[in-house]
DNA sequence: ATCCTATAGATAACCATTCTTGAAAAAGTC
DNA sequence: GACTTTTTCAAGAATGGTTATCTATAGGAT
């Protein structure tokens, strides 16, 4: 059951923020919960779009940079494909496949104090440090050489 | 003197990769070499045209996809910025200021073993891993809060 | 019910980058 | 060197993802 709790929080969120909970920021919200992977955002529309039909692309983008604002989802952006969305804003690391597109999550690797090294040889104020992985799923590394 | 080795250079790598060193791709790579920062497509044919000034806009983006191919130059990528070019092809991090767009580099700071750690907790062949860092440059940080 | 403001949808604009195309230059061939 | 074949180039059109604009709408406050 993922529902009860979250719903307050998610409800808490958009309050403490000033921004409305209408019925199409649920439907990206949603989808976007019930997606598999780390859509992007035409993916997170065509979801959201079976759960409400009146939901418009522009709408779908608008609603995600609220969630992101308001720290319901996170952004992760890799250079060969369009920004994915990922509904978990624990701490992570996630690896996109260079073949099927595919984004998976890497448990157990933490930037740890490497941010503190960072920090030590920039005079610049640090304020993001993340890390962009690419590889080749195991599915895509049996198709072929 | 930066001059004749790396011409040498140059011309050797242009030979073994079949690609023909014509002079538009020669001046953007002099404008690259001799620009400050870290310059986007836009910036290096600027600087480009100055030298040469049979250089298209196109053209340099695909000069530049050039030298990238064959070593002489890394494309580095933020998510609010073109992608900037850099002419030093040593393992190192830079860092961008989200204020003024500056891009600078971060020495004596190495990854190590970290791709180790992320290839250990994942099924995924892992073939490339970069950090992106952003933060404040000390000129920005004293012009205000 | 009326007013008010935030948000929605539709569509146009945007910007960095890539693609297409005809022309020019280079490289082979004799 | 003339001729043919191949490659590269510059210019501009096209693309893709995203954002801005503009009008209409919906829902809460009075
Ligand atoms: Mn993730
Ligand atoms: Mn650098
Ligand atoms: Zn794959
Ligand atoms: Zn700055």
């Amino acid at each position: 059951m993922v529902g009860a709790v979250e719903r307050d929080e998610v409800r808490e969120r958009f309050r403490r923020s000033g921004y409305t909970l209408t019925s199409q920021r649920r439907a990206v919200l949603e989808a976007l919960r019930d997606s598999e992977g780390h859509p992007s955002a035409e993916e997170v529309y065509l979801a959201a779009k079976s759960r409400n039909p009146k939901v418009a692309l522009g709408t779908v983008y608008q609603a995600l940079s609220v969630l992101e604002e308001i720290g319901l989802i996170e952004a992760k952006r890799w250079s060969e494909s369009p920004v994915r969305y990922d509904v978990n804003t624990e701490p992570h690391h996630d690896i996109r496949c260079t073949r099927c597109d595919a984004v998976e999550e890497i448990p157990g690797v933490d930037l740890g104090d490497f941010a503190a090294h960072i920090r030590e040889n920039t005079p610049y104020d640090v304020t993001s440090a993340s890390l962009v992985i690419e590889g080749v799923c195991p599915a895509c590394q049996t198709q072929d050489g």
